[in-house]
RNA sequence: GCGCCCGUAGCUCAGUUGGAUAGAGCACCUGGCUUCGAACCAGGUGGUCGGAGGUUCGAGUCCUUCCGGGCGCGCCA
């Protein structure tokens, strides 16, 4: 309907080119939007205020000569001038009602687009470190990032979502070298657990489930291991430190190493690795959030140097104080990054650049990270290591989401990963329910802090937007259960046929409501701002309890109450369509 | 100090390429269930859109500057 219209203007305004009424070389961006304010018609344009200077004429003239030049259309019921030259068009009653046909006949399918058919868009995100559970603050990440796919799919782009595993990395050897410590505990050793050592709960239960699996076959001397070891760092009372905790914790993972050979190594490794991957897919997929590819880290150890050496070929690596660095200044960034340290491992940096150039060889159109705010120092370096590899560093595409704040009775839930205080997702799911932290997490701009109040998912009252909005679908299936009680059926045709019977104000806004999904949807998609769906549905229960509060549904005059009825139906499918590209439940009875 | 994000009603937030009288929810006040579900609805109170300049037919939206808040600035990952 809109991009009809706006057709039907762009040759309006052709028409007034030839005429001369325009001068030939204006070229304005013809838009047609839909009004706020019902008195203003359902679709509006400025096309004549934007005329109006080139064409040395006042805008109500330039509006009214548009006018003239529109064609006559059956959708439209009329075209009218209004405030300082804004064309507005008031939509034929027949044409509003025909959104209820289009939503039944196309089902799950309504509102969906192809706008990005043909385009491949990889979405990234979570992809937390394997040393532990997922927390809360990963949450609004994996809502976001798993709302944002789905949105990018229903609006036709070929999605992939993937989340990057760092198991090669520095911290997987601490988690292993602690996995270790704490079987070894269990054998009856005892020393002091390195304070850089993971000391999580979860680390015993990793550790337990070792030596169930492979008894005492991976216990050493513990006194050997720690002889020789520079001293872990410790506080005296006065506040003074003494020691090195991380050369403590490196060259315990070395003694370590040497002590269990790499087999062993090997296999306490994965042990740990493999218990918190399981524990994390489980956990997401409890959260309904899906992936295409885990995508290992060590799968490209091998890639880094390959990298390394295409970017020194290409003239963007220099050696400085012993190390390695690219020149990303070259590229906007505010300093230089060492890409190859001096003692000749490469950075984590060098990490990502392969990544990068991975995801890009893979031929995807888009990649999106779905990054923490923490990490926007990032994204300057990243694209122009892109740019550096000879790709357009456009394809990446880097959101930055705001922290989530919990709150519970009010006062703001400390989080401390240091001290290992965190609330896990799995706790927040478990206390709020999936639906509520779902909803919950995207209902924001992602740009924007969130306040997680904890009492108000968990409350079962008006105060709650999901429930306010699963209301409003369970109360049409609710009407629809009575419709069987009382003997009566609804006739989808015969509804369709007699939807000039829907006239009242409610009904029209419903009408409108409807209609304006696929623009919404499509908006969402390409400005990443799944914010914009709850805000929808939203306004769509609102308008479905409102009709349901002033008008009666199951009434005597047959063609009245399947026209009603067919309206709810399509309510009720786009109410389930929403919901879904949330992951949102919708249950018939609440 | 530099960089990114934010500042809109008492609180939490929307506000579509710049558009018409800046909107919701919560809180507060008033009213509505012998009726298809009151987990609902209708109405009301509440605003110098952080401050000041600028761009133009028109600025919450764009530009400059200042103020306030969050985060980040390792040969850590």
């Amino acid at each position: 309907m809109k991009t009809r219209l706006e057709e039907q203007l762009a040759d309006a305004l052709a028409t007034l080119k030839s005429d001369g009424l325009v001068p030939p070389d204006v070229a304005p961006a013809i838009a047609v939007t839909r009004t706020k304010d019902p008195t203003h018609g359902d679709f509006a344009s400025n096309l004549a205020m934007q005329l109006a200077k080139p064409a040395g004429r006042k805008p109500r003239d330039v509006a009214e000569a548009l006018i003239a030049a529109l064609p006559s259309s059956a959708e439209v019921r009329d075209v009218v001038i209004a405030g300082p030259g804004f064309i507005n068009f008031f939509v034929s009653d027949a044409t509003q009602a025909d959104v209820v046909r289009r939503v039944l006949d196309d089902g799950e399918q309504y509102g969906r687009s192809q706008v990005g058919a043909g385009k491949r868009v990889q979405v990234e995100f979570v992809s937390a470190n394997p040393t532990g559970p997922l927390h809360v603050g990963h949450g609004r990440g994996a809502a976001l990032g798993a709302t944002i796919a789905n949105l990018l799919d229903a609006a036709g782009f070929d999605v992939q979502r993937e989340y990057y595993v760092n198991d090669a990395g520095r911290q997987m050897s601490i988690l292993a070298l602690s996995v270790w410590l704490r079987y070894l505990e269990k054998g009856g050793a005892t020393f002091a657990f390195p304070s850089n050592g993971y000391r999580g709960e979860y680390v015993h239960d990793i550790a337990a489930a070792l030596r169930s699996e492979v008894g005492s076959d991976l216990e050493r001397d513990t006194t050997a291991l720690f002889s020789g070891v520079t001293d872990d760092e410790t506080v005296a009372a006065d506040g003074s430190t003494s020691g090195d905790k991380e050369a403590h914790v490196d060259e315990l993972i070395e003694a370590a190493q040497a002590a269990l050979g790499d087999n062993a190594w090997k296999l306490v490794f994965d042990h740990g690795l493999d218990a918190i991957i399981a524990d994390i897919r489980g956990d997401l997929a409890d959260f309904r959030v899906r992936y295409d590819e885990w995508f290992s880290e060590r799968s490209i150890e091998g890639d880094v140097a390959t990298v390394v050496e295409r970017l020194d070929k290409a003239g963007h690596l220099y050696k400085q104080d012993g190390s390695t660095w690219f020149r990303s200044t070259a590229f906007g960034d505010d300093k230089d990054r060492v890409v190859v340290r001096s003692d000749g491992r490469t950075t984590y940096f060098a990490s990502d650049i392969a990544y990068i150039d991975n995801k890009l060889a893979r031929g995807f159109d888009q990649v999106l990270y779905v990054f923490g705010a923490d990490h926007h120092g990032y994204v300057v370096r990243m694209q122009a290591a892109c740019e550096a590899l000879g790709h357009d560093p456009k394809r990446l595409e880097f959101l930055l989401i705001q922290f989530a704040i919990l709150y519970r009775g009010g006062e703001r839930v400390p989080m401390s990963t240091r001290s290992g205080s965190f609330v896990t997702l799995r706790e927040l799911r478990e206390e709020v329910g999936a639906d509520a932290a779902r909803w919950f997490y995207v209902m924001r701009r992602y740009q924007q802090h969130l306040d997680f109040d904890l009492d108000l998912a968990k409350s079962r009252s008006n105060e709650n937007p999901v429930y306010y909005v699963q209301y409003a679908h369970a109360r049409i299936c609710s009407v629809m259960r009575e419709l069987d009680n009382k003997g009566l059926s609804f006739d989808q045709a015969a509804g369709l046929a007699t939807l000039d019977r829907l006239v009242e104000p409610q009904e029209a806004d419903l009408l409108t409501l409807l209609a304006t999904w696929p623009e919404l949807l499509e908006r969402a998609a390409l400005t990443r701002e799944p914010h914009q769906v709850t805000g929808y549905l939203r306004d769509l229960a609102n308008g479905l309890h409102t009709y349901y509060n002033s008008h009666k549904f199951l009434v005597e005059d047959d063609a009245l109450r399947q026209a009603r009825l067919s309206l709810l139906c399509a309510v009720r499918q786009v109410l389930v369509n929403g919901l879904t590209l949330i992951d949102v439940s919708t249950p018939e009875v609440m």
